[in-house]
DNA sequence: GTCTATATTCCGATAGAC
DNA sequence: GTCTATCGGAATATAGAC
């Protein structure tokens, strides 16, 4: 990996584990064993990362939209839900309640970055769920959107909640998300 | 009311407006017309004003529980979705949310005290999701608790993705709650 | 209880050598 | 592309006068 998108591991792992006003640039450049202006070559700024480290979670999701484009909705269903099984094993959060928490403290372009990585998301989600229930595999009735935002506030406060209840609860919530699109109602 | 109530108000609503990360002893006193050796006076500590924001919390909760203890479950349930549609309507994540995020940069005692009050918070909504089970005026089928970390998930996030989505979701995703409660699966 | 003044540390960012 | 060195500013916190 080179320095570039080292550096964007890393300040994504601090952002979604510290919070984005918790980290330094001094911070990013103990963890690659550089220094503080060898970052500062790459990010001129700190909005700069941030902005990267968005993008890149985008660039992460469409990875994951294309590879299960052709699966049923139930595989595309875990394959998202994945994305914060993921994240909860390094008990972090994701980068969208990290940013949103702070959103006040950082600047427009970071806010609009966000603001296009949670559409998109919002937007696949919604399709899983009304493909889903076309396919007789989800039910539910609500509209897709409203149901995608509720699996979506579930999974994203999960990460959250259960950094102070422990882990167990996190794979309580997600469980029951998948159990009750399955069921009947 | 007295400069210590003050600052933690205002503390309070910097910590959920920008997070604890963002906001300086000097915000508070600005916003107050004192000085900052004044807030130092208060709370020596930012770590001792965070606590103190948490325990303002708390105590909330505590009215809020006392003051709703004998009516009936779908009232309790909306005082305390209520919480967070004041929250709303300054834009504003809720306290547990924002000190959540930021949770590894925060000082072990904050920790404690934040885990109380979650703690607190989903042994109530618990108890008022059986209560009005028993009662036959909710209906679901899980336990009490697991639909309890659901609502309470819901609404937490629910502040944070609408501060990117828009304020007409978090209606949404409100009232779909309360709906799918009362409805018979 | 609030003030002025300041000590100390850290952070974001830049200049310029290699 | 990485380094040393440093500037300017901000933040936490404290000492001591009033």
């Amino acid at each position: 990996m080179n320095t570039r998108d080292a550096i964007i591991k890393v300040g994504d792992e601090l952002i979604r584990d510290r919070g984005f006003n918790a980290f330094s640039f001094y911070d990013v450049s103990k963890a690659l064993g550089i220094k503080n202006a060898s970052v500062h070559y790459h990010f001129p700024t700190k909005t700069a990362l941030a902005i990267a480290v968005v993008q890149q979670h985008s660039r992460l999701v469409d990875e994951l939209m294309q590879k299960t484009a052709a699966k049923d909705p139930l595989v595309k269903l875990q394959a998202f839900l994945s994305i914060y099984t993921y994240t909860k094993a390094e008990n972090k959060v994701c980068i969208v309640g990290s940013l949103a928490t702070d959103l006040h403290s950082v600047d427009g372009s970071i806010q609009q970055e966000l603001k296009l990585l949670v559409e998109k998301i919002l937007h696949w989600v919604t399709g899983i769920l009304e493909e889903g229930r076309n396919k007789k595999i989800f039910h539910f009735d609500t509209s897709a959107r409203t149901r995608a935002l509720l699996v979506i506030t579930n999974m994203l406060a999960a990460l959250q909640l259960t950094r102070l209840t422990g882990e167990k609860d996190f794979k309580l919530v997600k469980e029951t998300i998948i159990k009750e699109l399955k069921n009947k109602q």
